[in-house]
DNA sequence: ACCTGAACACCGTTCAAGT
DNA sequence: ACCTGAACACCGTTCAAGT
């Protein structure tokens, strides 16, 4: 039986979940699809292109954002479901960041973040600024917090933790104790709620997304 | 004449400068300082403890802002700062995020932070939230900042913008114009200035941070 | 203290040839 | 249309042995 396009994405993206982006690599996917390396290659140009599908399938659905509500609501939903997209598979915040997929839901999540800028009432010159420094932040964070997570599952995130506070950082070891007490949804609504105060007082009304 | 851990590094930096992260090999490196891949595990355990090391190399002098100006200047000066330690190598960013290094340059850029958040006046069980919101967004921007680059160098970024208004997202085309026209430097300073207006909003004060 | 030599267990990719 | 077989040009890492 032969391969689709879409069987050799529905194995990359399982491999990605069971093992992490590391060890996804061509000759190993070919290996759990019963097929010789070099068969991916008639499915996908290179590993890049694989890469660039599996970003792409990660943003389904992320743009399907309620537009009836009020565009701060929107982008912190659009936040949230950014997030959640990131986060359903291993390693997903590295393998989209730095890839510019330009299919249709990778599009459309900037198209809605821009929407919903606008109809907040930012000028449309600061519109897709605005929509970006919000993603990036989604993008950073998700990052950092998948890296942890990668630290955890090696076994080594004890050494890092390990005596913050015995060195001469006096408000790093308090800080960071308060930082991993709070879990990453909180902290990460937190910096949500920054960056959209930050553009309503920009554009000079009250939040109204603090129900978030 | 026999190499020092320092030397390796210096190659190392040297090496990510000019070949970039992916070119960036222990048998490369091995090659260009005129010893065996194998020498190279006297002085770095692996790869990874040598880009732990560059690292918190990149990050020297990040930290160094000065302490008497107020809690909302000294973090944008830190952001601006840390965009400028990324982006002084290759793919700096993507060496930096994701790597928990526990040495002093990387540690005080946390406490820096940390502690020109409280300085402007948050509560401190908020002060690492919005501090490391801040760190966040810079990291997300710089790697995106970066990956755009690589794609000009391996001249491919023409066929990432091509007809993209061509299709049916009518606010992503203008927007993504304006956004291009924007040259990176106002685009990270509008983030940046996002989220210090969102804390200072928070705070209750003005924002005193107009002047970056 | 620092490096060589040689090996082990891998990679991504290409391409003629098969069915 | 889709895959095999075989090769090319690489990787990171280990470890006994040398100086």
């Amino acid at each position: 039986m032969r391969l689709h396009r879409s069987d050799v994405l529905a194995g990359a993206m399982a491999m990605l979940e069971t093992d992490g982006l590391d060890k996804l690599t061509m000759r190993r996917l070919a290996g759990v699809l019963g097929v010789q390396p070099s068969a991916l290659y008639w499915h996908f140009a290179h590993k890049q292109a694989l890469l660039d599908a599996m970003s792409e399938r990660l943003m389904e659905g992320v743009g399907d954002v309620d537009p009836d509500r009020p565009g701060l609501d929107r982008l912190a939903e659009l936040a949230w479901r950014l997030r959640a997209a990131l986060m359903s598979h291993r390693d997903g915040a590295r393998v989209v960041s730095g890839t510019y997929v330009r299919e249709p839901n990778t599009l459309r999540v900037g198209q809605v973040a821009i929407r919903a800028v606008i109809a907040a009432g930012a000028p449309r010159e600061e519109a897709a600024l605005a929509a970006f420094a919000l993603l990036h932040f989604v993008f950073g964070h998700t990052i950092e917090e998948q890296a942890r997570d990668e630290l955890v599952a090696r076994g080594v995130w004890e050494e890092h933790t390990v005596d913050i506070d015995a060195r001469e950082y006096p408000d790093v070891g308090p800080a960071l104790d308060a930082l991993t007490a709070t879990d990453s949804a909180a902290r990460f609504r937190y910096g949500v709620r920054l960056i959209l105060d930050g553009l309503a007082a920009r554009i000079g009304t009250t939040t109204g997304a603090t129900g978030v």
